[in-house]
DNA sequence: CGCGACGTTGATTTGCCTCAACGATTGTGG
DNA sequence: CCACAATCGTTGAGGCAAATCAACGTCGCG
C-alpha cells in the first residue's frame, strides 16, 4: 500500500514515474506505536521519515520536566530537519509518535545517495526545509505578539486536520498553554459561536 | 579595508586564499544608516549581506503596529533566509539598520552564481541556514516555555555583545516584553547581582 | 466494578501590560 | 550660551490574562 507515497513524490515532489521506481526501494515502510519514542535528547538520530498517517511530535521539556511541542509531523509530511539535514549532530529535541503512526523511513546515507540520484528531489528537500523554517518563523513572532485565544485560532487555521484527531493537552502544550487555560477558551469559543449562529 | 571578509571566508569558511579572490569581486561595501530601511513586508528581497559591524533586524509588527524582532543579524552573520534561499519571494518580514552598520551586499542571482564557482561555500550557506533554523526552533521553545527574566539571562548568554550597544527597547522587543517589564528586570537582577558581590 | 487518564470548572495568585509621570541625555533654535 | 523639545530609560499604580492548585464528571479498560 505504498499509493500515498506515490502519490506525494509524483505530485508534490515532481517526480516521473521511473524516478518514484528508482526511489522506492530505499524507504522501509512502518508502524509506530501511539507512545512510542523515536529519538531522546542527544542521541543521533539515523533515519528521515516520511508521514501517511497519524503524527508525530518533536519536543522539548524546561527545568520542571514541562514538555513543549515544537511541531507536529503529519500527513505528508517529513521528518527531518533535526540537527540539521546532513550533520550527524546530537539532537537537540525529543521525538515521538502521538498516534499510531504509518510512516516510510530512509537511513540518513540513503538520504544523500538518494539526492544524487534524483537530482530535482535535493531541491525539494531543500524548499522543505526551507518552509519549515519560516514556519517556525511564524511562530515565534506568533507565540510573542498573540494571546493564547489568537494562538489557538491560527492553530485552528493553519492545522484543522489535527483538531479532532489529537488529545487537548498536545495542542495545549503546542500553542504554550496549560491544559486548562485551552479548556476555557474552547468554552469561550463555543458559547460565542452558539450566540452567532443561534 | 575588506580584511574582515577575507578573514571570514577563509576562516570560518574555509576558503583557500585563491577562491576568495575568485569570490570577492561579487561583493559590494556598503554602509547603511541607523533607521535605514532595507526591505518591507511583501516586497522582493534582492541582496544577500554579510555584516561586518553593526547591526540589522528583521521583525514583524502585530495588528496594534507592535514590533517584534525575529533576529539580529550582527558581526560575520549573514541576512539570507528571507523568503527561502534561491526563491524570489514576498517577504513576510522588514528589515532595517538598528545601528551604523557596515556591510558587505551581492545580489541574489550571483550568490548562486558563486556556489557554483565555489561549491563547498554552498554546503557553508547551507550550514548557516541551518544553524539559523536550530536557533530559531530554540527561541520558540524558549519562548514558550520561559518567562521573561529566563529569556533575558538566555540573551546575554548568547548574545553578550549586543547587551551594551542596542537600545533597551530593542532588546525587549526580541525577547517578547515592553521595555518598562525589561527595565525592572534589570534592576532586579543588578539588585541581587550586588548582594552576591558585596 | 473500580481504576486511571482526560477534560472541565472554580478559587486564588502572579507575571506582565497599560497608563501615567518623572529624571537624564541629546539635539536645536533663538 | 541657555532654553526647549524630543527621546530614552526608569518608577509607580492598577488591571488582566494565564498559571497554579484543587476538585469533579466522564469515559475506556483491566
Amino acid at each position: 500500500m505504498d499509493n500515498a507515497l506515490r502519490e506525494y513524490f509524483i505530485e508534490t515532489a515532481g517526480l516521473t514515474d521511473d524516478q518514484f521506481d528508482l526511489v522506492k526501494p530505499f524507504f522501509a515502510e512502518k508502524i509506530i506505536r501511539k507512545g512510542e519514542c523515536l529519538l531522546s535528547i542527544g542521541e543521533i538520530n539515523k533515519y528521515v521519515y516520511f508521514v501517511i498517517g497519524g503524527c508525530l511530535r518533536t519536543y522539548t521539556t524546561d527545568s520542571r520536566d514541562k514538555e513543549y511541542i515544537l511541531r507536529f509531523i503529519a500527513t505528508n509530511e517529513w521528518l527531518a530537519e533535526v540537527g540539521g539535514y546532513m550533520q550527524q549532530e546530537a539532537s537537540s529535541v525529543y521525538i515521538d509518535a502521538i498516534l499510531d503512526t504509518h510512516v516510510f523511513a530512509i537511513h540518513r546515507s540513503d538520504y544523500d545517495t538518494l539526492s544524487n540520484i534524483v537530482p530535482s528531489l535535493r531541491a525539494h528537500f531543500q524548499s522543505v526545509m526551507q518552509l519549515n523554517y519560516l514556519n517556525t518563523q511564524k511562530r515565534l513572532a506568533l507565540s510573542l505578539s498573540a494571546d493564547a485565544k489568537e494562538r489557538y485560532l491560527d492553530f485552528m487555521k493553519t492545522q484543522p486536520a489535527l483538531i479532532n484527531t489529537l488529545p487537548i493537552s498536545m495542542i495545549a502544550s503546542y500553542i504554550g498553554i496549560v491544559p486548562e487555560s485551552l479548556s476555557r477558551i474552547r468554552k469561550q469559543l463555543t458559547h460565542r459561536h452558539s450566540r452567532l449562529t443561534a
